[in-house]
DNA sequence: GAGTGGTCTAGACCACAAT
DNA sequence: TTGTGGTCTAGACCACTCC
């Protein structure tokens, strides 16, 4: 006796839970169930869907912690408002992203070497002026195509075996993440011009825009890597989509 | 068998729940339990901390929401791999961003107009060519200096009277978000050169990179805008914070 | 004081995985 | 077969909000 796969949300396999969140955005979704509005109380939803309060609960809370609901204890359950602004763009390692994209990586290294950290740089890490750092330049080929450079600075405390890595087969990433698990980390996009140095190995012009990004990354409470990501503006772009119903 | 650690929330009032979460993730923090690794059992843990299974079922429920750990059923729980890669920047609306600083905006509006879909417009908006669209273009100020350029183009079906709204007063993300509630949206990221009309409005020189999103939002299964903004790139830039543990 | 969500229990039955 | 997570119950006590 074969089943129809009616995967309708009203399947019988599906969980109580699961069946309330489907039932609640669906309220939200056909404007039932305005923004800022109060949903039934969890004792009203559980007699309508013949469940214990503890299902209902737990469906209203995971659509809390998905920003479809607020809930105020004492008070009411309420619809969220939209958070139209907050924006989400994905930025991938450029190693996985050419390969997701079916094409092949590779990557030569132009420097590393030690350096003393200058004001700017010893600011940025937390560590005195002059202390030592590890400095690391490579340029990344998407098919032979230059498409980007990564100027990379690491803190030697958290990395003190950098300098000795085969960078040919581990990326920086790789490494790092390896002996430095990240904790945070944060980010700047830019549009600027290259430097000379950075527009010959992009083989681009002086005058064209280049994509940049700035990653700052914080490991045992220290800052562990500081790289700045060269792209050039013509071919190469940061994308993403947002779904408002993320997961 | 481990004994719970006195984590330093072990504030008496800091519910059980989140007491295993602490735990879970001080162990993880410390490299205790490394990733891929299994982590005991919830009948196990809910002995170790005098719980019921049920309190330490939503501790680790809500840790592989947060994605780190992975539960399979039959088999265990594991420590999730750290996704180095997958990045968060944060970009809000201009007029609320400025705020945000601070700083005063204002907007004076340019051009607003009915135009005929391009080819490559009606494609975008999945429209027939020479359709009708609405077209805006305002220039944003922060403490009067021009700081973006948003091009948009809008839907009619969507939001009907866009052309008779008053830009002085509400942006047109207010406006659409009212009328168009946002279902979804696509987002790329560029180094662009600047047009010579909006290198004048910008009040930048054409040769000067600008930072250049794009967007395009859907409403009701329907393309409701699409939006380029353009940023001068010496005085704009986005940036974010990425934690681990997000909330 | 009545209503609401926050949390927790001590069981239970199930599906699935490893063996 | 044993152990694991997935789900659910029918209560309970509490803190908070609102009237």
């Amino acid at each position: 006796m074969p089943t129809p796969l009616s995967v309708r949300t009203s399947d019988p396999a599906t969980p109580a839970f699961q069946r309330i969140k489907d039932y609640v955005q669906a309220q939200i979704a056909a404007g039932v169930w305005q923004e800022g509005d109060a949903i039934p109380p969890e004792l009203r939803l559980a007699e309508t869907f013949a469940v214990s309060r503890m299902t209902v609960n737990r469906a209203l809370n995971e659509l809390e912690a998905e920003q479809i609901l607020v809930r105020r204890k004492g008070a009411g359950t309420y619809v969220a408002t939209q958070r139209y602004q907050a924006t989400v763009v994905e930025i991938r390692s450029i190693a996985e992203e050419i390969r997701a994209r079916g094409h092949r990586h590779r990557s030569s290294l132009y420097r590393l070497e030690r350096q003393r950290a200058t004001r700017g740089l010893a600011t940025q890490f937390g560590v005195r002026e002059r202390s030592t750092l590890f400095h690391s330049v490579i340029l990344h080929y998407e098919n032979d195509v230059p498409i980007q450079v990564e100027d990379r600075w690491v803190n030697p405390a958290l990395a003190p075996d950098y300098m000795e890595t085969d960078f040919g087969t581990v990326t920086p990433n790789e490494h790092l993440m390896r002996v430095a698990p990240l904790q945070r980390a944060e980010y700047q996009i830019e549009a600027l011009l290259p430097s000379a140095e950075v527009a010959e190995m992009l083989a681009i012009a002086p005058s064209e825009p280049s994509l940049v990004l700035r990653r700052r990354t914080f490991s045992r409470d220290a800052v562990a890597s500081l790289v700045v990501l060269w792209h050039p503006g013509a071919r190469y772009r940061f994308g993403g989509a947002l779904g408002l119903t993320l997961r």
